[in-house]
DNA sequence: TTCCGAAACGTTATAATATTACGTTATCTG
DNA sequence: CAGATAACGTAATATTATAACGTTTCGGAA
């Protein structure tokens, strides 16, 4: 098994979550550089915001967040920084729970793979091309040209899995 | 009803429909009675007028055909008719389009894998066994304890795909 | 058969999620 | 700077889904 935080697919207790936000509100700030984006106060507020629940958000949870910080905050404002964030593949949205999730990989395309704890609700993001290599080879054998996979598996965590069975 | 159509990811142009909703309303009858579950009017009913689109349909594009039959109806009715199709694995829901749309095959459990096309709208079932199992296997691995699947992969069926690439 | 209890249904109201439309402000570019 | 474009504010509304509660229907036990 891996070494650190990064290669776990579910976030630990121990995990340095204040850096782990960071990081990513870093990360999205450069590649946002690197393509000449507008990472507006809007836009980095929604990211921190997703990334501090560190869980999957739906947006009218953000939207309460944003009311209690600018007094006014309206759905659109959400989407639209949301918008931003999922086309630059800085969040994911869960389609299963019409939520987001902060992404843990913002640089280049991944067909991703969540597994969500229906005990604790943690997501967890696996990543594996196998995954989707085979799934674009068999649509492909019925004719199918893939552009985009979502995948969502429900089940339990380690964690919860050892709580629950024993 | 030959193997022809049964074979078909997606539906084609020559495919029996009549026969193709009274087989599905004929297996869910059968698997109703074997099991001792009310396949009650409405169920029923909705169950046709899901296959009867042979496509994703929404919840409410289904209450408004109910209203056109029955004079009133109101979301319960739909969502509960809904639930039930769900729980007995007659339709399946598309996450990510908010629809439902009649499950080909209907008898015992299967982790199901939907092809929705971008361009048609029309959306295929896979069913492959190979791809559930790397799922299972790869979530197991990290020790996530897989129960339930959810693989929408989007793109453009052949059919599209030929209209749209030349 | 009659009665009971559970399941299914009808109805009203409301919650939760998401988008349209349009005017204003901020930012980039020539 | 001026014009164009992107981002934002705001109000209204659309879409999807559930809660709550009373009534009807149905299957099985007495």
């Amino acid at each position: 098994m891996a070494s650190s935080n990064e290669t776990e697919t579910f976030p630990t207790n121990e995990h340095d979550h204040d850096s782990c936000i960071a990081d990513a509100i870093d990360a999205a700030d450069r590649v946002c550089r690197e393509r000449g984006l507008r990472f507006t106060k809007i836009r980095r507020r929604v990211l921190e915001i997703v990334w501090n629940r560190h869980a999957p958000t739906g947006a009218y949870d953000i939207l309460e967040t944003l009311q209690g910080e600018r007094g006014s905050a309206a759905p659109p404002t959400v989407y639209r920084a949301l918008d931003f964030l999922l086309e630059n593949g800085f969040v994911h949205k869960i389609e299963s729970l019409n939520a987001f999730i902060g992404c843990g990989r913002p640089d280049g395309d991944h067909a991703a793979q969540f597994l969500i704890c229906g005990n604790c609700r943690q997501v967890g993001e696996l990543d594996d091309p196998d995954i989707a290599r085979l799934i674009a080879r068999k649509a492909r054998g019925v004719g199918f040209d893939v552009s985009r996979q979502t995948i969502e598996i429900e089940g339990l965590c380690r964690h919860c899995a050892e709580s629950v069975h024993g």
